[in-house]
Order: structure tokens, then sequence, then C-alpha cells
DNA sequence: TGCTTATCTTGACGGTGTCAAGTTTGATTG
DNA sequence: CAATCAAACTTGACACCGTCAAGATAAGCA
């Protein structure tokens, strides 16, 4: 661990190549979108030849694939540290949650194109373990949907199941819409997350629990664009 | 208008390139998706060279932008064909709409994937007319959220833009995952989406109307994918 | 008839993903 | 330390791709 660590001096055996190329790549699609990444560009910038990253990712599809298993830990990692005050109400929490997915959402938009783009679960096979993440990512979901529809803040008329899957069309629904340059400005998607909370939440719910009526809930009368 | 309209014995002049290249376009995209489409392959089944497209069409995104006004033209007829009966209920017609809107996603994913993806939005431009008649189509969309939420049946907190942001996020969203594959049964989807209309529609509302509960609206129980 | 103009073709350039075969190198073993 | 091996990397090649420039063709009109 003593000489394989930084770049060494001979540059024809790069330390961690396979790191590095997920890193660059990262960084590519950040500024210029997933489609406008060429392995061999990529190649370039890492100062590598053309068919080098061949021997550490099958494809440019496995590429992306680790790509996107990056996104993930990257979106719980943000999600995380966007944690809600201790002992706040359930409904708070939920808020936060939902404005942490759209920061990140926006805030990573190529991370979360691939992550939740078609190109890696419908064409390509994803990886085992990025099915793994995105199916792990969902059931967290499901397990505040339920506790949020237990407590009765939340219709029972439809299964738990059914109701995770409709809000977070809903989340995505929002953020795939700002990604692809429909709303542009993300103040305006972060409050419409706001508003999508208020209309999911049932309204009985909510008084008794005076908790979504707090001030920092901006009137939602900005400008609008669509 | 005697003899330009079928395919000249000369095949040189090619009766009307421009339409044929759209209609065959669309087939392909159908077929494969919009990323295997190639100008050239393209060319190829039209029967005429590499190039000659680019007399009709600047771009591949010109072509793609004219698929993707064929797709709204499309969306209208299907929607259209499917009008609920005669006197029926506003959220009868909302309902209704919102199949009509979930079955053309599904049934035509590439079109529907040109039609409101990045692709077109953000990196290229969308051309004039393409961007008219996705504002009249949320338009539709904003005039009958107005109206639902002036007859009570939806909240009244939000300002109708709000609202028609959310829902349609949430109609778009529900399409998007379905035709990325992350759902993979179209019946599914359906049934999403009427959980979706129930959940948004304020339950007094629905009560008084009673026009929700009827019989046809399968339990809620499928099996779940996700 | 001859001219104009729209339409289509061939050739070419730079770019892409990826395979096959060869080269370099760090690590291992005698 | 020297021989060997396997992993890491390179060069060359192939078949595609979008698109530009220049030339060929044919239809329509004077």
């Amino acid at each position: 661990m003593d000489k394989t660590h930084t770049k060494n001096k001979s540059n024809y055996h790069h330390g961690d190549l396979c790191g590095t190329l997920i890193q660059a790549a990262s960084l590519l699609i950040q500024e210029n979108g997933v489609d406008a990444l060429s392995m061999r560009k990529l190649a370039d910038v890492v100062g590598v030849s053309r068919t080098a990253p061949y021997h550490h990712f099958k494809d440019k599809n496995a590429l992306l694939c680790a790509i996107a298993e990056e996104g993930f830990r990257l979106q719980s990692e943000i999600i995380d540290s966007m944690r809600p005050k201790q002992n706040s109400h359930l409904i708070e929490q939920f808020e936060v949650f939902v404005q942490s997915y759209i920061h990140f959402a926006t805030e990573h938009p190529a991370h979360y194109d691939l992550m939740y783009g078609g190109n890696i679960w419908k064409q390509k096979q994803a990886s085992e373990l990025l099915e793994k993440a995105a199916h792990q990512s969902f059931r967290r979901w499901l397990k505040r949907i339920e506790s949020l529809q237990q407590q009765g803040m939340l219709s029972n008329q439809e299964t738990a199941i059914r109701l995770s899957q409709v809000t977070w069309a809903t989340l995505h629904g929002l953020c795939r819409l700002a990604n692809d340059g429909i709303y542009i400005n993300q103040e305006d998607v972060l409050d419409m997350g706001r508003s999508a909370v208020r209309m999911f939440l049932l309204s009985d719910a909510a008084d008794s629990q005076n908790t979504y009526c707090s001030d920092d809930i901006p009137p939602a009368s900005s400008p609008s664009n669509a």
C-alpha cells in the first residue's frame, strides 16, 4: 500500500485506473451530459490508450452502470446529510426527504438520468449490484409511506405499495421535468415538491398535527413557468 | 397532383421523401427505440442515398422534432377517440383522460420519449411548432384542473398552475417509469393512474359525487413490481 | 428548346464502440 | 537474483455514425 497509491512514475501501469475512470467519467457527464461521454475521449482525459478502459469494464454500459451505482451511494449520502431535526414529526421528515431527493436530482442531473433512466433498465442489463441499490432505495421509501399511512396521514383506500408507487412517480416526474429542461428553475421544482406533499397528505391528519403549516413553507405563489 | 403522388418510375425523384422519411423513421424508432435510429439506415430502408434526407431535414434533430410533432398529433387523436360518455361527471372525464394519456404513452413509448424527453427540450432546440404543441397540451390540462378545482374537487390551497404541474408530473412520472422498464406491466400502470386520481381528489368532493367508487375500478391489489 | 431549381448521389472527413494481437510491467516462485 | 506468469496497457483494424462539399439528374417553366 506504499507505492500503488499514487500514479507511478512509469505511467504504464496506472495506479488505480478503474477508480480514476469512474471519477473522470462522472465529471465529464456532469459537465456535458451522458450522451456526450465517449470512451475514447475519456481514455484521453485520463491519459491512457483508447482501449485500456475495456480491461476494467466489459462495456461502455458497464462503466455507466458503475457510475449509476456510485450515484446511488452519492444520493444516500446527500439525503442522510439533510437530516431533519431529531424528534421531528413524521410529516416534517417526509418533507425534508422530498426536498433532499429533489435537491440531489437537480444538482446531479446526469447521475440521476443514469440511475433512473431507460438506458440502463430497459435496453441494457443493469448489474446485480445496481438492481439491489435501486430496490433498496424504493424499499426505504415504502417504509416511510407505510409509517405515514399507519399514522393516518395518507389515504388507507390504497395499498401501501400503490401509495409508494404513485408518490414516488410524482417525485420522479418532477425531477425528470426539471432535468429535461421543461421546468427550468430549481426553486420552482422544490416548491412543487412542497405542494405535492401537501396534496397527498390527508387534510384532517395534517390539521391534527399542524406540522405542515409552519412558517418555513413559502406562499406557493412564485412566478411559474410551463 | 396527378403524378407526384406515388413513387415515380425513375425513382431518382422520390415522390414524397419528406413524409416517407417521417413515416419510416417513426416505424423504426417504434421497433428499436430512438437511439437505434441512424440516418444512414433510415435512408437505406427508404431506398435513397445516405445524404438525401439532409435536403428535407437540416439535422437528425430536425427529423426527430418532426416525429415528435407527429407524436403530439397522434396523442390528440388517441385522447379524443377515448371520449367519455356525454354528460358524464367531471371526475369521470378526468379519469378517462388519465387512462388515455397512459394508454398513449405506453403504446407509443418512442414517440413519448421524443415528445417529453430531454434530448429535444434541453440540449437541442425544439422547433417553434413543437413548442406550441407542447404548450397547448399543457394548457388543456390546466383548464381541466381549473374546472375540477373550481368545483371543489381539488385542493384550493394551491394555485391551479401548481396543481396542474404536480398532477401532470405524477402522470408523466408514471409513464416514464413504465417506458423506462421500471414498471413492466401496462395494466399495473393504468391501475396506478386510477389510484393517483383517487389520491388527488378531495375525499369530501369525491364522496358527494360518488363517481369514483363505481364497479369499473379493480381492487388495486394486483401483484406489484418495483 | 434551353434555363432554373429542386432533388438526389458520390466522396470524404472526423468521430464512435470494440475486437484481436502484440507489448510492457509488477509480482511470484524457484 | 533470475525466470516465469498474469495482469495491465498499447497499436492496428473494422464497421459504423453524422454531416459537409461538389457534382449528377430530372422536372418545370420560359
